[in-house]
DNA sequence: TGGACAACCGGACACCTGTCCGCTAAAGTC
DNA sequence: GACTTTAGCGGACAGGTGTCCGGTTGTCCA
């Protein structure tokens, strides 16, 4: 669909950026957009012009990663109690997070691509499933959302790698323990 | 004792590039080093020099703010239960927060700005009482550190305008009671 | 007071990001 | 197949960051 109502060498060039980020991230672990460019043999403003900005190029190049986080909270729901399933795709998210700092990017903007339609992405949906399913079971606090959930997850981008292991699920828990009611 | 150390003409010009640091901030709300340094009259390698990074000299500008942040600590501790303590001194950032959206970088760098030597720095220090406090009465978890509350409250530093005032409150909630020790 | 040494200065430079605009060549029409 | 339209191309350019190094100038000691 909107393959179709690209021009054949636009949806050609954009294959190839997408690539060429690919293969840029993982050869370097960084992302410069002019690499990019020289690399997948086209010019500044055309990048630009399909990937307003770096996290929308990181987006497509994680979009894999992203659709299996999405997959696997109702996986997780089927199989645990509401609370349990938020704590294991914490742990998912956690997994992600520290092979490539990136995917957060990704995570960020696939969230919010559809502001304007009130969407709130696929991600977004993924954790407002697994937040209602802990509300319905009286154990997720009723006033938060996925927003919430994803503002407060993004802290963990700011731990270096020294520290990951020792906070990383440390801070996850924290952030469970708020979400859920606390009884009494 | 640090002043005495470095050459007079050295302070002089640390002295001019906060100045004017402070005068470019309070202008344009922006924070451009190569102006700074020409409204300085130094050169750009004076201004790195002295400040490796932005977030250095961000710190030495709102040195004031997160003094009295600090301060605000023990006071609130002496007036009120520990976690009201902690309750009203996240309000107080949160405060700080919206107008100058800066003073977190501060405050994240005044954290860690001795890090080698195992001290955590002035606004960790606070934190550390507030949450010794809390640990103390039994109601504040004892696995948690001032690292991991900088950590979480950097979470409002993506918030944006439109959504200050509907979720930072909120959020700073969530991350209270997860700092909170469940009973039960 | 003067000389030596190191600390310090300043701006040139290399790099990256993001924008702008004249030109090219696909896609649709007859 | 020629012609028009216009989406899309690409690279020049402006602006910002951070580094490097030859020259300068405080500071200390005799």
């Amino acid at each position: 669909m909107n393959a179709s109502r690209l021009r054949a060498d636009a949806a050609e060039n954009r294959a190839r950026i997408v690539e060429a980020a690919r293969s840029v991230v993982s050869a370097s672990g960084e992302l410069k957009l002019n690499a990019v460019a020289r690399r997948a043999g086209v010019g500044q403003g055309t990048l630009y012009r399909h990937f307003p900005t770096r996290e929308d190029l990181l987006a497509e190049v994680y979009r894999h990663d992203v659709e299996e986080l999405v997959a696997a909270a109702p996986l997780l729901l089927a199989e645990h109690d509401p609370v349990t399933a938020l704590a294991r795709w914490f742990d998912r998210v956690a997994d992600y997070a520290r092979v490539k700092r990136e995917v957060f990017a990704a995570v960020e903007v696939g969230v919010w691509q559809d502001l304007s339609t009130g969407s709130v992405g696929p991600i977004g949906d993924a954790i407002t499933a697994l937040l209602d399913a802990g509300r319905a079971a009286g154990v997720v606090r009723p006033d938060v959302d996925a927003r919430d959930v994803i503002l407060l997850l993004g802290c963990l981008t700011r731990l270096d790698d020294a520290e990951w292991d020792t906070r990383a699920r440390h801070l996850l828990h924290v952030v469970l323990d708020g979400l859920r009611l606390r009884e009494g």
